[in-house]
DNA sequence: TTGAAAGCGATACCAG
DNA sequence: CTGGTATCGCTTTCAA
């Protein structure tokens, strides 16, 4: 049955070697013949050699450093993801994790720098959102090179070599929204159709520089679509921008006539869903991202590395009715957040601005 | 910044006194004065002592045994909630947990017993679903006084002494329920009620005894009521026992003039939802109801105890588009399964019938 | 290029 | 009752 797991020891023995060779052969470190190294990687996978992780931190109580590069943001949803980063962070029993925030305070202003920082700090590992993903993608090229594993969290960056991405199924996420408004709709005589709502948040963003033009853009645009398509029956904003959507439906009296279906939970959205203007919104759960997202990294950190490499989560439903039940669980983590790294996050925000 | 913690080495220094004797004062242990046991709490607590888990781990190899008391179960919630259990212990960096599995046949046969079982082979800790909490209260406050901490899944067991509860929030998940049905009956004019449907799991299965009378019962009592109100419009099934309500609509013919909404996930309701007659089902997430019921305990059983006693988590919603997306978790999931444990499940489960 | 040995912090046992 | 010490598996440094 349980035969007690091999050691460095064991190893070193039925090879009449010392120990630390062995160990030299295994971390790849300088001073191995060649011949004596293929024979001690033979013989670990022989053995089914597994490093014993409590030993390991305990003789190097070397920390695992990782680089939190996120953005400042508007809304509370990178706070909620370093804040489940923190956590995952704080539960991991090895006390061996070490976070380093660099959070840039708006799209695509010092996010390359920021990576860029990170790497020469020499990190063991970096969590990103690669925001505009054809830019950072010689970064993150960069890193893995370096031997930093990078991974992505809330948007994807392929072909860029990085080792993970947590993120919310988008399939599934658009799919829910459209059976929701197609059932939300059904019974209504005459309602036409679904309208998506995505200003490409990335491009628009460059274009336009800072975040404010772009929601007087995304005002701009909608009103304009209330004018025109009188038939309009429903709409799914699937971006952070909601709030000049709603203001655009209500400023052109089609509000109530409306079934709309927003993206993410924030405060000035509240009073939408719980007055019924906003059917529902789809939770992207960031707090769960960032504790997958440190998961990922640390078990790959660690040799524990089982898991996939690609997260997909589900995510939530937020209505009128359990509405209460998500803020209750966003003011629960936010008492914390504010306290040790506020500070440390905005200082960092200052270094790169 | 960063001060190294204090260890079991530091106390004894500033004390002038042994490792061994600190070592036996914070542990309870026999034969150490109430005078340094005292000085020795005192200057812990001073010094801010913490145990390094790894050092604990390396030198005493105990691991910790968790006992797992859950159902058999007809539908695939049980071994998903196993599933979760098994993944969290292995992901675990600190390779010391063991799973002992008692599974009961069905509700109510032998839990007593398994947890009788459970205290007798002295584990340290125990995941158990109180399907009658009434009965099993007196066991689980048995168990609490042998030191053994007792983490309840999907149900509570109030007032037993009970560590945990990680379950599904039912307020929120009714409150999404009954939202849902307001929006999807919303444009229809005359439709009426929604009818909650909860036979009483319980009570109900322990007086009929086996597990398809109930089923039996379910579809009769439905029946009846499709039959004389007619006026029926929606339909919200709170148990697993959607099968026979659907069957009972069918063969009444109002499955489609009935907007349905069931609950949890498993393969005979899948056709049901692709068909659109399921408008949506509430899923319980029962993998995840496992992951958190054994971090829970985990955390406490390492003294990293933070974490809230009390996890609700947000059900997931789903419908026909993102159906595919949750028929895929599980499958992945049931692939590593049925290797290992499915065969140690049923030597229990027959050791307990 | 290799071997030997000193820790890391807690546990457990044996002597006093 | 208390002090001392070997031990766990690994990392790291110093010799050879």
């Amino acid at each position: 049955m349980g035969k007690p797991p091999a050691t460095l020891g064991d190893i070193a023995k039925s090879l009449g070697t010392s120990i630390g060779t062995v160990h030299r052969a295994l971390h790849d470190h300088p001073g191995v013949s060649p011949a004596t190294k293929a024979r001690v990687l033979q013989m670990a996978r022989n053995l089914g050699y597994r490093p014993n992780l409590a030993a390991r931190y305990l003789s190097s109580k070397k920390t695992l450093r990782i680089s939190v590069n996120t953005l400042q943001g508007t809304t509370s949803f990178w706070d909620e993801v370093r804040t489940g980063i923190r956590e995952e962070a704080a539960s991991i029993l090895l006390e061996n994790v070490e976070l380093e925030f660099r959070t840039c305070p708006s799209l695509g202003e010092g996010e390359e720098e920021a990576l860029e920082a990170a790497i020469a700090a020499k990190v063991d590992g970096i969590i990103t959102f690669p925001s505009r993903p054809e830019t950072l993608r010689p970064w993150i090229r960069r890193a893995s090179r370096s031997h930093i594993p990078v991974v992505c969290v809330a948007t994807d960056a392929p072909n860029s070599g990085r080792l993970g991405i947590v993120a919310i199924d988008t399939l599934a996420s658009g799919a829910i929204a459209a059976d929701l408004m197609g059932r939300f709709l059904g019974g209504r005589a005459g309602s036409v159709g679904i309208t998506v709502f995505d200003m490409g948040i990335t491009e628009h963003a460059e274009k336009y520089g800072a975040f404010e033009s772009t929601l007087k853009e995304a005002y701009r645009k909608s009103r304009k679509l209330f004018e025109e398509r009188t038939d309009l029956a429903g709409m799914y904003v699937t971006t952070e921008a909601s709030i000049p959507v709603l203001s655009a439906a209500c400023d052109a009296k089609v509000l109530d006539r409306l079934t709309i279906i927003t993206t993410d939970l924030f405060s000035d959205l509240v009073p939408y869903i719980r007055s019924g203007a906003v059917a529902a919104t789809i939770y992207q759960r960031p707090r769960a991202q960032g504790q997958m997202a440190l998961r990922l990294l640390h078990e790959f950190l660690s040799e524990g590395g089982r898991r996939s490499n690609q997260v997909s989560l589900a995510p939530h439903l937020v209505m009128r009715g359990n509405l209460d039940f998500f803020l209750s669980r966003q003011s629960q983590e936010s008492a914390s957040k504010n306290g040790q790294n506020g500070q440390e996050a905005r200082r960092l925000v200052q270094d790169l601005a």
